[in-house]
Formats: structure tokens, sequence, C-alpha cells
DNA sequence: AACGTCACG
DNA sequence: ACGTACGTGACGTTG
């Protein structure tokens, strides 16, 4: 086999990376641009070239002979930044995982390293190829050696042989010393000769060869030129010593050291995993050279010889669980497949519905622990077959939302790349992605399997280590006793849906078609002309070119023409009016009326929504396909369609909600008398807050200062600041900043808090809820003054809102536990951040009354009570 | 797929 | 001086 050396400018290709990758961050705070650009381009050099020896050369602090020859050298030259200083050493010692060679010496540069170590290569018989960002390394170009070097960011590399440099310098990589002697260069502080650059300078030497022999013959030169160089011979000459990389260091070097050897794979997933760097955990299991691929074998039962692996469940006292659905009504059966496992290597799977059923005892037994990936997919597809599947103990992605509730991805190939170290086959390349994709249904049973198989060895491969992390950040309770439970209620909530009145919904459709047309006539006429009232660009240059009415603010594509702007520009013209009404209409037609009636389930008449579980960051439930979490309710023309939220025949709806629950979860976690005795007292929060703010009596508080407290109010629950505050309420900073300190004056311990909590992020990195809850945020150590920002509102907002979350997730579990113990048939059906909707059955309302009441007041105890609002009508629109 | 817009807590 | 309120999801347009 060829040898083939790569050798690398650590230093260099380091700083590239940094300049030409945003500023990452690991969730301590650890920047990883640096680590994260060096590493894709040593896999892209590795795919690449396939070398035999590697090597990556680094500088030492130390001064190199050059500083001794020529004292000002590299002077003036700026000092590494520290987010790339602190991203040396990881580096390194990932260097060391992989098991490639380092190099570095006291009193050389990397560049004198790498020319020593590529002659002696040369001189091997080895094909020897430089990385770099340096054009200096140029001159070390052969017939045998070769310069990457990188172009503009760093994945693209521009390739120098020696027939290159010929060809782009009309130089020899030799003359390149020479080339540089004449030019300088400003970021070492080679002087060079002034005047001269770099086209002069290779007429020169294409006429002369070298410096040594043009100095010798400036007779032949005229002019100005000559004048030149004959003022600065022995700067010529220094400089094209300074610039000449040694290629004769005196050190023994053993190439044979320099061989790449298998590399330490655990440690690098383990670096991997403290970086953050979860996508190259997955290639680097895929650059060895056999993924591991042992005969996958689970085990078909069918309804002769289940019993033995009920016994076995039973005897376990636990299973592992995956179903495989078809696509369908989620009301119907659609299991295809049914994985049981037991441990690893001991995988069984079912695909009669006889066996699904014969596993009811064991599924519905209490006595009998569930595990899994996304349990809520289970308990939804064994609704249908009329199992009602208790006890699920554990699901890894929702422990992984607990340990890292900032991840985008809770995928199961992920999750094995993390934990395990191993490389999956994901979802995606089993179905294929966009449209193309395939259907579980539309595969084969062998690739099925196997995929399924690996799916629960991944979820019995992870269990064990993510409890210890859940031990260890004491999320035992938040884990076990509300989350897991949660599964459940929110898998019951999309399966029972929330019945819609579909004539009224036609019926509104017609109404607002009407309405739509007319203001379109309407809108053209003014303008003029017909265009595409939707379009944001259509309407910019209607507004702001035709009209030419005054331009407020700009996106970045153009005009902005949202809702604040469209306000400010209404006495200019008549038009604005109808847009705005416009626009209302259009957005509850397209979203609300229109999708509704799309998503209607056609079996049950009903809107099954999904909630899920692992998106926000502060621990809130997302609802998704309907969003049933932003019905409309602020303004009167769009409450109307909660008119078509209904409970079924014999029901009501029961919807109650907290009074204020941020504010007295800050009252609670900042612990301030003030605001505790304000909540105490029964008086309304943003009047007691006005009062306190502009120093007057309760009694004297009028409306415009109660909407100005309540603006601060909200200001405080976000992570306060002037700029927000007097946006929000249109008055200037300055004016904002007086309320703000005025506030703080009295309500000292909620300053406390802020600056407290502040604190707490930047020296933990993280912050918690009242549940430890956690949510790391790396924003707060940013060297960018808007992300730090950021950073401080994130720590100050994220516990308010988390709580919270908490504290309803808590409420919904006893509810929903008390509904089912008393054999109510009353049903939790939605959640909407700090309400709860029950559809009671008539004769049951007072008792799911007073569950309501007692369970969410009593959720959690505080140094505030907590209270809530309940309401019962017809509909959702009759429950304010 | 990204953007602008707008609905909710 | 730097430019922002916190957390979401859906729709239509545009590239």
């Amino acid at each position: 086999m060829n040898k083939k050396l790569v050798i690398i400018d650590g230093n260099s290709l380091m700083n590239r990376a940094f300049y030409a990758l945003p500023d990452l961050m690991n969730k301590e705070g650890l920047h990883t641009n640096a680590i994260y650009g060096f590493t894709t381009m040593l896999f892209k050099i590795i795919d690449e070239y396939n070398p035999t020896h590697m090597s990556v050369a680094f500088d030492l602090k130390a001064p190199t002979f050059r500083h001794k020859q020529y004292e000002n050298y590299k002077a003036g030259r700026k000092k590494m930044p520290d987010e790339l200083r602190v991203q040396v050493e990881p580096l390194k010692e990932l260097l060391d995982a992989f098991k490639i060679n380092r190099l570095e010496m006291e009193g050389f540069e990397a560049d004198d390293i790498i020319g020593t170590v590529s002659k002696i290569a040369e001189e091997d018989n080895f094909e020897v190829i430089i990385v770099t960002g340096d054009k200096d390394a140029i001159q070390l170009a052969s017939n045998k050696t070769k310069i990457l070097i990188t172009k503009k960011g760093i994945t693209e590399l521009e390739i120098y042989d020696y027939d290159e440099v010929l060809k782009r310098y009309e130089l020899t990589p030799d003359q390149f010393i020479d080339l540089k002697g004449l030019m300088g260069d400003k970021s070492d502080n080679i002087p060079g000769v002034p005047g001269i650059g770099e086209k002069t300078g290779i007429k020169l030497l294409k006429e002369f060869e070298t410096i040594e022999n043009l100095v010798q013959n400036t007779d032949k030169l005229k002019g100005s030129v000559k004048k030149k160089i004959e003022e600065n011979i022995d700067t010529a000459l220094m400089s094209k010593r300074l610039a000449t990389i040694v290629r004769d260091m005196p050190v023994d070097i053993d190439i044979d050291e320099l061989k790449l050897e298998n590399y330490d794979e655990q440690k690098i997933i383990k670096l991997f995993n403290t970086f953050g760097f979860n996508s190259l955990i997955k290639r680097i299991s895929m650059n060895k050279e056999v993924v591991e691929e042992k005969d996958i074998k689970s085990v078909l039962i069918n309804n002769d010889n289940i019993d033995f692996v009920i016994d076995e469940i039973k005897k376990k006292k636990y299973m592992y669980l995956k179903t495989v659905t078809k696509k369908g009504n989620i009301l119907d059966k659609n299991i295809i497949y049914m994985f049981i496992g037991l441990e690893q290597d001991k995988v069984y799977y079912i695909n009669e519905e006889i066996c699904i059923l014969k596993l009811k005892d064991v599924l519905e037994s209490e006595e009998i622990e569930k595990y899994g990936y996304k349990l809520k997919e289970e308990y939804i597809a064994l609704r249908s077959y009329d199992i009602d599947i208790k006890n699920m103990k554990f699901d890894i992605v929702i422990g992984e939302y607990l340990i890292d509730a900032t991840s985008s991805n809770y995928l199961h190939d992920n999750l094995a790349a993390k934990y395990m170290g191993k490389n999956i086959n994901s979802e995606e390349e089993l179905l294929g992605k966009g449209k193309k994709a395939k259907k579980f249904e539309e595969l084969e049973e062998d690739v099925l399997v196997k995929y399924f198989n690996n799916l629960i060895e991944v979820v019995i491969g992870i269990k064990n280590e993510m409890e210890k992390t859940i031990d260890e950040y004491e999320m035992q309770e938040l884990f076990y006793d509300i989350e897991m439970p949660l599964i459940e209620v929110l898998g019951y909530m999309e399966y029972e849906g929330f019945k819609v009145d579909i004539e009224k919904l036609e019926q509104l459709k017609e109404e607002y078609s009407t309405i739509i047309k007319n203001l379109e006539d309407n809108i053209y006429e003014m303008a003029g002309e017909e265009f595409n009232i939707n379009s944001p660009k259509q309407l910019g240059v209607i507004l702001f070119e035709k009209l030419e009415l005054p331009i407020i603010k700009k996106t970045k594509t153009g005009y902005s023409t949202n809702a604040e702007v469209l306000e400010k520009l209404r006495p200019e013209h008549e038009i604005i009016d109808k847009i705005s009404e416009y626009r209302q209409i259009v957005k509850l037609q397209s979203t609300y009326v229109d999708g509704l009636l799309n998503i209607i389930n056609n079996k049950s008449k009903r809107i099954h929504s999904s909630f899920n579980q692992t998106i926000t960051t502060t621990g809130r439930i997302s609802s998704t396909e309907p969003n049933l979490q932003n019905i409309p309710v602020r303004l009167e023309m769009g409450r109307n369609l909660r008119k078509v939220f209904i409970p079924s025949e014999g029901y009501s709806l029961v919807d109650a909600d907290y009074s204020q629950i941020e504010l007295r979860v800050l009252a609670h976690i900042s612990d301030d008398e003030n605001l505790i005795k304000a909540f105490e007292s029964g008086e309304d929060i943003h009047t007691s807050t006005a009062s306190k703010v502009f120093d007057v009596d309760i009694k004297d508080v009028d409306s415009e200062m109660r909407s100005a407290a309540k603006a601060v109010n909200f200001g405080i629950v976000y992570g306060i600041s002037d700029f927000g505050l007097s946006k929000n309420l249109n008055i200037p900073a300055k004016k904002a900043k007086e309320y703000i300190d005025n506030y703080f004056d009295k309500y000292p311990n909620i300053k406390k808090y802020m600056d407290d909590i502040v604190e707490k992020a930047k020296s933990d990195g993280y912050v918690s809820t009242v549940l430890n809850r956690r949510r790391y945020i790396p924003e707060i150590n940013s060297k960018n003054f808007i992300v730090k920002n950021l950073g401080k509102r994130l720590a100050m907002n994220t516990p308010i809102q988390g709580s919270a979350a908490d504290v309803i997730k808590i409420a919904m579990v006893n509810v929903y536990k008390k509904l089912k113990e008393e054999n109510l048939k009353s049903k939790l059906i939605l959640q909407v951040h700090d309400e709860l909707i029950i559809e009671a059955l008539e004769d049951e309302i007072d008792e799911v009354e007073k569950i309501l009441k007692n369970e969410m007041e009593n959720a959690v105890n505080m140094k505030v009570r907590l209270s809530i609002d309940l309401n019962t009508g017809k509909s959702w629109y009759e429950t304010k």
C-alpha cells in the first residue's frame, strides 16, 4: 500500500474554523466552534485522502529562533481571543482520542515542524499532504507534496502541487520564499522591500530567479525599482530568511510514530457528547470498518406459544414495549406489529390481534412496569383494542427531555449515539423523507423487525444510565410522579377529543366568505388595482409606493405591514382599516374555520389534537393538528369561534383557570413579602401593583395606571427591560426605567431574585423550577451583548413559566386520577397552560367543580395560595 | 424552507 | 453602543 502522510497546521486550521463558524456552545457554555470546524475538516480529509500516517503540528507560546533573528517578528499580532484559547486543550484531547500524533517543539513554529517532517517523509517515498490556512506553506509544494489551503469558510480547499504553483504564480515553490522576502508579510510583520508588491516581485524573480542573484545584479535594474532594491538589500535578505520554513530541524522524528491506529471510539464519543456534537457521533460509528451487525433475531410469537411470554413478563414484572401502527384513524385498530422486550437479545414480536388481546392483562396490570420510547403512542394504539395500558414507568424520550429540554432531537438513533455510542438506522433512513417517505405498512417484515428490534434494544441499553442522571439531577418526583403519569393523561385527551358543531362552523364559513369578498372589492377599488392582499410584498408596493404612505418599519426583506404598522397608518388612508379587517377575518377563515373543518374526525365528529410533551424549553406542553391552545378569545369577532366547541349530548363544559399563576409562583420563589401580601389581601393584583409603583392609594388607581402596572407585571415575568416595556406601553425608555426602578424599590426581594437567578445561570449554566426541572442557558456567557441579554431574560423567565407548568401538570395528573377513581363519566379534554377543560356529565358538574378546585388549588404548597376561576357552559364561549 | 404575520398563555 | 420583551403553532407567499 502507498504510504500517505497528512500533516495539519493545528493553529492555523483552528483559527480558520473559529472565524468561519458562528459562536457555537455546548450546554455548559464551552465554546466549540473551532473544535467543530476542525473536526469536520478532519473527517473530510480522512474520507477523501485516506492517509496511512497523520500528524497535527502546533505552535508553542515560547519565542522562536525567528524572534531572536528579528525582534519585531510577529510584533503587533493580536493575541488569541479567550473564546478560541479555551478550545485548544479540548481539541488536543480529542486528537489524542483519535490516536492522531501531535507535534510541538519549543523554538520552532508549526510550519517548521511541517517542513521538517514533510522532507523526511518525502525522502521515505511518502505521498505528503499538508493542510493549512496559511499560504506560506506553498513553498513546500513538490511533486510528492500537495498543499491544501482553506478557501473561504473551511469546507472548501484549494490544492497546490508543484504544477499548480507554477501555473498560478509563474514561480517555483522555492521562489515563493523569495517572493515573500520581497513583498514582506504584514501578519508576521516581515518587512520585505517597501514598495514592492506581488506584481513587481514576480516580474523580478522571473528575470533573476532569487533574491541573492537579484541583489548582485542591481545594475541591470533601473528607475525607482533599482533604488528600492539597492536601499533594502539587507532587509530583503533577512526577510527571505524569516520567510524560509526550516526543513532540517535538529530532531529525531520516527515517522512510524505518525502511523494511524484504531482510534478510541468510546473516548471520542464521550468527548463529542460533552461538546454536544450529536451529528458527529453518528459519523464516527459510521466510519468504523465494520458496523456492528449481529444477526438480529426477534422471535415471532403466535397464539399457540404466547403464554410462555406472558409468564415471563409476569416473572420479570416489567416489559419493554413498542407498537407499530399503520396510518389511519386514531379510533381504529391500526397495530401491525407489537414488539416486547425483556432484556438485551430477548425480544419477541406478534402480528395477530388475538395475541394483542391476550396481553390485555399484563398491559393493564399495575404490577407490571412498561418501558419504552414515545409511550403515548402505545397508549393510543391500544385504546381501540379496549386495552387501557397502565404503569407506564419509563420513557426514554421524556427522560431525555428532562435532562436537556433545549435539545431539538429525541430520536432513538440520536439517543443511541449519545448513550451507547452506537450507529443505528434512523426512521428517516428507514422510511425516507418528504413526499416520497414510505409508511411502516409498506415495508418488508424482516426490515421492520430489524429496525424495531434495534429500537427496543436502545431503550434497554439507555434506561439504566438515564435513571442515574435523573437521580443525580434530583428529578425523581418530576419524572416518576408527574411527567410519566402525564403521558396517559395527554394520550387520553387526544383519544377523547373535543366535540365541534360542524353546522355552526360551516355557517361561519359562509358568513366570512361574504365579508371577505366585500372587503376585497373595497380594497381593490381604493388601491385602483387588483393584487394579492395576502402577500406582504405586494401589499407593501401598493401602500408605500403607489399610495406613498410613510414607511414606518422595514423587515429584512422589505416593508413591514404588520398590525402595529397598520395601526400607525390608520389616519393616513381609509384603505388601512379595510386591510386590517381583511387580515383579521382571513386569519379566522383560513386558520380556524377551514383549518378545523379539515381536521374533524369523520368517525367521532370530534377534534383530536396532538399534545407534545417534549417541545417547549420551559416545561409547557404544546398542541398541534390543530393547535387548540391558540383559539381566539381576545377580540369578540374571533371569540365567537369558541361557540363551535361544545360538549356531547347530556354534558356541559367546565372550565377552570388559574388566577395569576405566574405572579403567584414568582411571589413564592422570590419570597417577596410585599407581593405575597398583595395576593393575601385579595386585591386585584394589577391595581395593587399600580398603587405601589405610582405611590397612590388603592382607591385612587385609575384605569390608565392599572394597565401600565399590568404591563409592568408582564414585563417582570418575561425578564424585564426598559426597552421592552417602553415599546409595549408606547412611552420613552427613560420613563419605563422609572417604572421598573420604582417596582424593584417596592418589591426588593423580586429584585434580589432577578439578580440571583442571573448569577446562578452564569455559574451553574442552568436554572431550575420548583420541581427541579432544568434549562441550560449557554446564552448567558456569550460575549455577544444581545445574546447575553437574551440569556438573562431566559434565566429570569424560565423558572417562573416553568414552575407554573409544573403546577398545572401536577393538577392534571391528580384531576385525571380523581375522575377515574370516582368512576365519573366526565372527561378531562384540554389544557391551555393555565386552564383545564372538563367535559362533564350534567349530574357530575358539582363533583367535577369540587375536584377541579381542590386539585388545582392544592397541587403544590406555596407561600401564596393558588386560586382558580370556574365557569360552566354549553360551549367554550359560554365558559367565560 | 424561510419569512412575515398573527392566534393563544 | 450594541437592539429585545417569555413560550408556542398555522397559514400563505416567495424563492
